[in-house]
RNA sequence: GGGUGCUUAGCUCAGCUGGAAGAGCGUCGCCCUUACAAGGCGAAGGUCGGGGGUUCGAGCCCCUCAGCACCCACCA
């Protein structure tokens, strides 16, 4: 009972008589008990409760066991009860209860106690019991003699070496994970009653002493026993994460030092799941520090856990497993649902698993191929983060992987069995092209080195698939074609494009081998020869050097500028519907004495790139023709409209960019004319809001003039 | 109850020390242009969960509310 409540008050201190058993027990008051709660007195059971041990524990009450290793009422005295005398036990349990089941035991209490006229009323009570992960049974606890680790000793010096930064989580912010759990640790129960693992090194006599020793033989000669004392072995095995947090130093030979251990302890990183923190993690650490006198490993690198599409843990009991091998090689519907269902702990589940696999999967999983796999964990791993699972992301950098075999087809194509310039010739008088490819790759290159460092698998992916495709592929791929597939272009300065072709891609396979290492494998072993690198493998090659590729703002710039043309004349034949395919011819105007350098300089390029017909450049004062309009900083590209163009169309397009670089221009300005802007704020960024403003400026007067200009076909004078 | 995260385009997610909102998929146009239709070119689509604050300036920093997830403990 409740000690505050009144009702009892008088009974606390003396005895009740249990009926059935005839045990007398004694009332206690503790605050645990709810007075609101039906009668507010409760008979506890400090044997088979959580809650009633520790009462018990406080009160000093004997510890009665009445269950059996099957959870049946006991038949035959016990042998691991404490504090009372267990044939007592035996003997005030009714004959009729004994032996059976402890579901069957219940039923048959309230008849007797019906019977007796000792029930008063029954209600129903909802309540939530304890079931086992697996089997779903209802857990009984029971009270049992078990191995415990002393932990407090252990886990001060663990929590101190990630403190001082011996160890290093990665993510950072895991510590706080791993602290909240060290620092709240309690006594390490190790002994398990399973059939796998390493025996308890402990020996029993008959007279229940205890014996702890390597072998049977030391315990023998170390405690003087004879032959004639029998000894039995602990039945019980220790905790799997016990054995396993052994593993850094037990593999290497310890407890001898071998050089093995000297060498290979502590070793760099450790890669696991955050869940594993606990388990594993946490308790290497102590072990390594208490057996080795030093961390077992450097950097604790945790990864995401991948889960289902609905964010759920994956399970085998859940059936929601995706095997990654499914994800490689592919697997038909009959086939996924055959190995998610078969095996279940809870066979009943299975229609329903059956039914979510043949909602998500109607045809199965196609065959992505296992760099298409890895390319993608590796693009999804950012930190602090679970990784959901998404087909489709698979699926986009499969076609990635697609987009490097197609690109290594053309310029093997182009490569083999043609002149090739020697690296130092083409280094030497590379084209423009070239020297901003190369620029850009050792860029890339620096970004990647970097990410791989700071373990940003994800950045390092994206960074080396947007270079790839939006760099080597779209551009400069496209920018070799002028070159190479013109007649009047001279051999030597093919075979330059030739190289840096070669060179780029075989750099770019050695610096994307981490993550794709099948198809950088196979294209190598065809490319490395021709860029003059040799090796049975790319795997024993280097990382590519990004110093090795010059960095070149200046091609960067010119090559900014050729895009600018290209992109404005692609966006008027976008959205105006204009084939592709049929060449267009563009005005010019407004060219700037530097524009006019790029013009004759790249003509080739913007002709081929941009499928021009013709390139006009308007003097000023000259007569404009209606035209499509586009804006490469000063410079105004014109696409004459007849034929080809919608005036309304046009009018449209105009007016929707007006209204955009209005609004840009007004937010700038407002910027610029708060006054606390310009005088709080670092000179460059003011600058360069001063710069935009300008831009913005000199865009909305060409946009205003070309929408006059069209006004004045539409309404005539 | 204690702790840790998350909330950005229709979906899955990036966004590094605060300085003009990004990718992939999906959607809508035009194209089988001799590396690639698993593709090319273009476009649409977001008051960055709500509210407050700090700052010249906030997706990012602080407070608060809401929702979601996970871990630990508890669950007579």
């Amino acid at each position: 009972m409740h000690p505050a409540d009144e009702r009892y008050k008088a009974f606390v201190g003396k005895q009740v008589r249990l009926p059935l058993t005839n045990r007398l027990i004694p009332v206690i008051a503790d605050d645990y008990v709810d007075p609101e709660f039906g009668s507010g007195c409760v008979k506890i059971t400090p044997g088979h409760d959580f809650n009633d041990y520790e009462m018990g524990k406080r009160h000093d009450l004997p510890l009665i066991n009445v269950l059996d290793q099957d959870a049946r009422i006991i038949s035959r005295p016990d042998a691991a009860v404490d504090g009372y005398d267990p044939a007592q036990a035996l003997a005030e349990i009714p004959e009729a209860l004994r032996g059976l089941d402890r579901v069957d035991a219940r039923r048959q209490i309230v008849e007797l106690l019906t019977a007796m006229q000792l029930v008063e009323r029954i209600d129903a009570h909802t309540l939530q019991v304890p079931r086992g992960d697996r089997s779903n049974a209802i857990l009984e606890p029971w009270l049992t003699d078990q191995w415990y680790v002393k932990i407090a000793p252990l886990a001060e010096p663990a929590i101190a070496a990630v403190k001082d930064g011996r160890i290093r989580f990665i993510p950072e912010n895991w510590d706080k994970t791993y602290y909240q759990w060290m620092n709240n640790i309690q006594d390490w129960c190790i002994s398990r009653q399973l059939w796998w693992g390493h025996r308890i090194p402990a020996w029993y006599a008959r007279d229940g002493q205890v014996f702890v020793g390597h072998t049977e033989e030391e315990v023998r000669s170390q405690n003087h026993l004879g032959a004639d004392v029998v000894l039995r072995q602990d039945e019980d095995v220790l905790d799997t994460w016990f054995s396993s947090a052994l593993w850094p130093f037990s593999t290497l030979g310890w407890p001898d030092e071998t050089p093995e251990l000297r060498t290979y302890y502590p070793t760099s990183v450790l890669v696991t799941g955050f869940d594993i923190i606990f388990f594993w993690v946490a308790r290497m650490i102590m072990m390594g520090l208490k057996f080795v006198g030093e961390v077992p490993f450097r950097e604790v690198y945790i990864t995401g856990l991948i889960r289902d599409e609905n964010g759920d843990k994956m399970s085998k009991s859940k059936g929601n497993i995706i095997d990654p091998l499914d994800l490689i090689d592919g697997i038909d519907l009959p086939g996924l649902i055959a190995k998610r269902t078969t095996g279940l702990m809870q066979p009943q589940l299975k229609p329903r698993i059956e039914k979510a696999t043949k909602k998500q999967f109607p045809n199965g999983i196609p065959d992505y191929g296992s760099d298409s796999l890895r390319f993608s964990f590796a693009a999804l791993a950012s930190h602090g983060r679970d990784i959901r699972f998404d087909l489709n992301r698979i699926e986009g950098y499969r076609n990635f992987c697609n987009k490097i075999w197609n690109a290594a087809r053309y310029v093997l194509m182009n490569v083999e069995n043609h002149e090739l310039a020697s690296g130092a010739t083409a280094l030497a008088t590379p084209g423009l092209a070239d020297r901003w490819i190369l620029s850009r790759l050792g860029k890339t290159l620096e970004a990647v080195a970097g990410h791989f460092a700071s373990y940003r698998f994800d950045l390092a992916a994206r960074s080396l698939y947007e270079f790839i495709w939006n760099e080597y592929c779209d551009w400069y791929l496209e920018l070799t074609k002028p070159i190479l597939q013109s007649a009047d272009v001279s051999p030597r300065e093919q075979s330059v494009t030739r190289r840096t072709l070669v060179t780029a891609l075989e750099a770019l396979l050695r610096a994307s081998h981490p993550l794709m290492p099948y198809i950088t494998e196979e294209i190598w072993q065809r490319v490395g020869p021709l860029a003059g690198v040799c090796g049975d493998s790319i795997m024993t090659q280097p990382w590519p050097d990004p110093a090795s590729f010059p960095m070149d703002d200046e091609a960067e710039a010119e090559l900014k500028w050729i895009q600018g043309f290209i992109l404005a004349v692609r966006q008027i034949r976008g959205e105006m519907n204009i084939s592709p395919a049929k060449r267009i011819p563009v005005l010019l105007r407004y060219a700037t004495e530097h524009d006019l350098g790029m013009l004759r300089t790249h003509d080739r390029y913007l002709r081929e790139l941009a499928r021009l017909a013709d390139i006009e450049v308007l003097e000023p004062g000259m007569k404009v023709p209606p035209s499509a309009t586009a804006l490469v900083g000063e410079l105004s590209v014109l696409v004459p409209m007849a034929g080809l163009i919608d005036v309304a169309a046009e009018q449209a397009r105009l007016t929707k960019n007006r209204q955009k670089t209005a609004a840009d221009l007004d937010r700038v300005e407002q910027k610029l004319n708060s006054g606390s802007f310009a005088s709080n704020a670092p000179a460059e960024v003011v600058a360069k809001e001063q710069q935009r403003l300008e831009g913005l400026q000199r865009d909305l007067a060409k946009l205003d003039a070309q929408l006059q200009q069209l006004a004045s076909i539409t309404t005539p004078p």
